[in-house]
Formats: structure tokens, sequence, C-alpha cells
DNA sequence: CTGAATCCCTGCCGATACTG
DNA sequence: CAGTATCGGCAGGGATTCAG
């Protein structure tokens, strides 16, 4: 792939005219690569949950936060809101099909982070180590 | 992967021994997430390069982000650095079996923003008109 | 040619308070 | 309960300069 990433992001004599596809890649990469984009994806990967359960289920992450991301994932059309008309209000946030292929993607990166992140903790210390000399 | 990696990010009710164990999961995460990591890992995907010619692959990068960058790669364990001690200085950076498969893992990611950025881009425009109405 | 250090500014994000 | 608006701190990252 990297070949045809490098065609894709490489700016280099490419005429200008193309130089406005590949900011928006770099745009769509940047929502993936979004503090928060991952685990709202992944808690909605089971199912449908409202503003406040996920709120519950995301560790750590801020109300703000909560609903920038949401309303950005749902402008990607990655997932769906639908807010019913009750007291006190409800809305229910869901996964698109688009969203679902693209948490499918990210778990490839999730899985490798799972296995490897021992290994990088150990590197960090031994690079800290001679360095600290 | 969904359940499981929440089980691994999600702090609630785990003990506060465990939570450095997730700080360093979210930390790894964040190390892909950053904004010159895959460029720079797919640059040397295809085989080492010096900094100079990194310089050049990488449109866009600043010279003080490309050191940062490859610092805290090598650091990570995901690429190697080899200095010659001639005139000019001359310096190689070069993936590691570590950074290759890393390198695999996103590439899944990379490809999915290829194949449906087009997709992305419609709904956000879509979406733009329903708002601005 | 590499890379470290300094300066500085922009934008992210958390906290808080206010609407429906 | 869900969402918006405002403020403020602080970190990311670009430009520039100095060193080996």
């Amino acid at each position: 792939m990297d070949a045809a990433l490098r065609a894709e992001l490489d700016l280099r004599g490419v005429s200008p005219d193309c130089r406005q596809t590949i900011e928006l890649v770099r745009d769509v990469l940047a929502r993936v690569g979004d503090k928060w984009t991952v685990l709202v994806i992944s808690a909605l990967a089971s199912g449908p949950l409202r503003f406040g359960a996920l709120h519950e289920e995301i560790a750590g992450i801020s109300h703000r936060m909560l609903t920038r991301t949401l309303r950005s994932l749902t402008r990607d059309g990655l997932l769906t809101r639908t807010p019913y008309a009750e007291m006190p209000p409800r809305v229910e946030y869901a996964l698109t099909p688009l969203g679902h292929s693209l948490n499918e993607a990210v778990s490839g990166v999730v899985r490798w982070v799972q296995k490897h992140q021992p290994e990088v903790i150990d590197n960090r210390l031994a690079f800290d180590q001679v360095a600290g000399t």
C-alpha cells in the first residue's frame, strides 16, 4: 500500500487542481486519528446507544467533546442520530453500514496495539536507558 | 474487537492499578493517530531513506516535526537510525520488523479511506446542505 | 546534511453555565 | 437529558537560528 498511499498523499509535482483531493484524504485520515473517534465507533459497534450511555461508556470524555465527536461522525455518515420527542428527551446513536466498515478497518490497528504494546514499552525504556547515560 | 477494545480501554470499575496499563494503550494508539507517523512509516515501507530524502518525500512536513517524529518512532522501536561518520553527515532510517507489522495494520485503514473517501465527502455536503437550511 | 533550541501563535479541549 | 456558547489554559507544530 505504501506506493498507493504515497501516490495519493505526495504533493510533489502534482497539479494544483489535484491538491484539493489530497487535502481531503488527509482530512478523512484525521478523522480516524482523532482522539475520540475510535472509542465512539467501537462503543457503538455492538449496538445503538443514547447520549448518556455513551458518556458513561467512554471513560474520560467530556460532555463537549462527545457532542462534537458525535456531530462530526454523523456529518461524515458514519452514524445516525435519531431523537425522540419525549420528556425528558432521548437521542439514540447507531453505526451506519459505513461506520461498521470503518470499525472493521480500524480493528486491525487496535489488535496491533494490543499485541505489540508491551514490546513498544520495552523499547522506550531501553531507549531512555541509553539516552539517559 | 469492540468488546476487546472496550475491555482494554474502558476505565469504569477497574482497579486503579490497572489504569496505568490503559493509559499505555491510549498512548500507543496516539502514536498511530499522530499527524505524521503514518506518512513516515509508509514512506519507509519500500526501503531505507536518509533524512533529506524523507523531507522531500513527505510533502509539507517541517524540519522540526520530521526530526521529532523520527526520534519518537526510533524510540518506540519502529525504525532504526544509522548515522555514517562522513562529511557531510548522512543518516539512514529504516523500518524494523515491528515497524513493518504496524505498516501492514495501518494499511487497512488507509485502504478504507481511499475507498470510502468520496462517500464521506458526499455525506458531508449533504449534511451541510440540510444544516444550512 | 542532521538535529537541537528558542520563539510564538493557533486551535484543541476541558470546565462551566445556560437553553429546550 | 441533550445540546450550545463562552472562556481560558496549554500543547502542537511552524519558522528560524545555532551547533556538530
